[in-house]
RNA sequence: GGAGCCGUAGCUCAGUUUGGUUAGAGCGCCUGCCUGUCACGCAGGAGGCCGCGAGUUCGAGUCUCGUCGGCUCCGCCA
């Protein structure tokens, strides 16, 4: 061995080490050679620590440290002692190592972006060298924060009598829900696994067979179009429970967020969390995720307009539709272009166009719709916004959830562009969406879909509804949501087969389709299935919320790109012919 | 499947609207000087397939078309 091993972490290096000799094993940051004097700093996980060297008394070490560079690793033996010049911004900055010898470990190619906190480099860049992108403080800390979560989920769920059990990452493809990714057998030729969306049906499974409370940390793999929240492959901590209902998976789910937030962030969230209804979440706050940390909900005016004299309004109220508006306080400053813009904005959710109404600083209105109203009519709508001078109603009138849709949308987009989001960047607001649709319809398959999952239990008192309106029956689903984001969600399932099998069969499948692709649950649940239900957590988006980042990618040590590539390892690559044959596939590419 | 933004030095960007001398800046890098720095400072220096390919033009970083890549959003994601 020609480096001598460390007896100290660089970040831990203290007061208390005064006076003794250390060596310290790690990366060289700044090199700061003043001449009579050469500083430089050495990194490890733990922190850095300044070394310093003295030329006038030790001219060979002086020499040797001419090498040095950024990102060398190095190894450093020397005396700790107080500094003359204490830097109070860094927490070893009371010390310094005085070196008696050191060693370049190894040398480093200068790197293509400096690593530090602070560096606005492209994604690009970073995902090609993610070593060096891990290697950054900020990103250690989020890498650090995400093993917290592990452990203390690990904890928690054990304490409470959960059995971690791992379930296949080969499995059944099956229908419904999002796309599957496939990987072929070879000993079974022109057959398939799939990789899990989630474990759902053997967690359900493992009930039936009696581990009353299931716990897993898992990667679940969905092949859909990846978002700044999103990715191909993601980690959900899985959780199932046997003679349950919802407020026992709740108070479990919450006791874990609760230890979760004191111990990671030094936070008291309150118990319980907040219960808001679907229906009511939507017309509030037009998201079934609503961000409940500041107010600007939703007013539907339908009825104060029912009257007027505006066909694109009439038009709606005859066919059933909605016409709400949000108020954004103190925008009728607002521009022309600052309206089109929202108005595309509101383009994209589906909005024809956007009615708005200004109420100018001296209360003159200024609306491209105020001569379709009466004076009392605008007034009645100001009225119920709660509008003052200088304010500025967004006009939306739609279907009616396509209309909540769009406000809700509004709404989020107004707190971005006003700050108010920013004001409550550190605010939680956790609750629960319950009561959730059963179905939603499907233009393209013209059918009804599970809106969690085909195994979701439908409440009890809407049972009746499924042959005549399954429209109308709610689910015993619910999500959990935090500052309008959704960090977990789950049901009460079906434990008895002739439910399941009526939930397919709404569903469009016939008994043979549902025997073919889920029989195995069909079957497990004739075999004394008890009544459970759980729900995911979605890991890495609980350690976005945790860390307040913007992206997905920073909380995963090896994401892909928007397009699913990998740019570290290159993958999806092409594989040899041989590789093919041996699976019995030949490619058919779409041409362009 | 669709939309928007972006691609110029190792990195971040200006220059593109209105085509025309030798394509600039900051940081980083290299060399030298410097005894308390910590984003050290000072002086000097190197560094460019303007993503790639066609086209228009006397002439393209700049205009057109295509293509590749990154990001964001809609659809999609039980």
């Amino acid at each position: 061995m020609n480096w001598q091993k460390r007896t100290a972490k660089c970040g831990e290096i203290s007061l208390s080490d005064v006076g003794n000799e250390v060596i310290i094993n790690g990366w060289a940051d700044s090199v700061r050679n003043m001449g009579g004097m050469i500083f430089f700093d050495v990194r490890d996980r733990y922190g850095l620590v300044q070394a310093v060297i003295e030329p006038e008394n030790q001219k060979e070490l002086a020499n040797r440290a001419k090498e040095l560079r950024s990102e060398f690793v190095v190894w450093i033996k020397g005396n700790v002692r107080n500094r003359e010049n204490p830097n109070p911004n860094i927490p070893t900055g009371m010390v310094e190592i005085l070196v008696s010898d050191f060693g370049i470990i190894n040398k480093a190619e200068v790197p293509p972006f400096e690593i530090k906190d602070d560096i606005g480099t492209n994604e690009e860049i970073k995902l090609r060298y993610r070593y060096l992108d891990l290697r950054r403080s900020i990103m250690q800390k989020y890498m650090l924060t995400r093993n917290k979560v592990y452990q203390i989920a690990h904890l928690y769920f054990y304490d409470n009598d959960f059995v971690e059990i791992e379930t296949p990452v080969l499995m059944k493809s099956t229908p419904e829900g999002a796309r599957d990714f496939l990987v072929p057998s070879r000993i079974n030729q022109g057959k398939f696994y799939a990789l899990p969306q989630s474990p759902q049906i053997f967690k359900q499974i493992l009930m039936v067979s009696g581990y009353d409370r299931y716990m897993q940390i898992v990667k679940c793999f969905r092949d859909e179009d990846l978002r700044s929240d999103r990715q191909p492959e993601f980690t959900q901590i899985d959780v199932e429970m046997s003679f349950v209902e919802q407020d026992d998976v709740f108070s479990v789910t919450e006791g874990f967020f609760v230890k979760l937030w004191k111990e990671v962030l030094g936070y008291d969230l309150a118990e319980p969390f907040q219960k808001m209804s679907y229906e009511e979440a939507m017309t509030r706050f037009g998201s079934d995720k609503p961000d409940l940390r500041f107010g600007m909900e939703i007013v539907n005016i339908t009825d104060i307009v029912k009257n007027a004299e505006f066909k694109v309004f009439s038009e709606v109220i005859a066919s059933n539709g909605l016409i709400g508006l949000i108020n954004a306080k103190g925008c009728a400053s607002y521009s022309r272009k600052q309206i089109d813009e929202l108005t595309e904005f509101a383009k994209k959710y589906g909005a024809k166009g956007l009615a708005y109404i200004k109420i100018l600083p001296n209360g003159e209105i200024n609306s491209p719709i105020a001569k379709f109203l009466t004076q009392e009519e605008t007034g009645n709508i100001i009225k119920a916004a709660n509008a003052e001078d200088g304010d500025l109603l967004l006009i939306s009138s739609d279907k009616k959830y396509r209309a909540l849709t769009i406000l809700g949308a509004l709404r989020i987009e107004i707190a971005k562009r006003s700050g108010i989001l920013d004001s409550v960047k550190d605010k939680f607001s956790f609750h629960w969406v319950v009561d959730f649709p059963l179905f939603d319809y499907d233009e393209e398959s013209n059918r009804y879909v599970a809106m969690h999952h085909p195994f979701t239990s439908p409440k009890e008192e809407d049972i009746e509804l499924l042959d005549a309106s399954p429209a109308q029956a709610r689910a015993k689903a619910y999500d959990l949501v935090v500052n309008g984001a959704e960090l977990g969600g789950g049901s009460i399932r079906i434990h008895q087969e002739d439910v399941q099998k009526k939930m397919f069969s709404l569903m469009g499948m016939s008994d043979e389709t549902a025997e073919a692709k889920f029989g195995f649950l069909l079957k497990a649940l004739k075999y004394g299935a008890p009544p459970h239900g759980g729900i995911a957590l979605g890991l890495d988006r609980i350690v976005m919320t945790l860390t307040g980042t913007e992206n997905i990618r920073d909380v995963i040590a090896f994401p892909k790109t928007t397009t699913g590539l990998s740019l570290l390892d290159g993958s999806p690559s092409e594989v040899d012919s041989e590789q093919l044959s041996e699976l019995g596939i030949s490619l058919a590419l779409k041409e362009e």
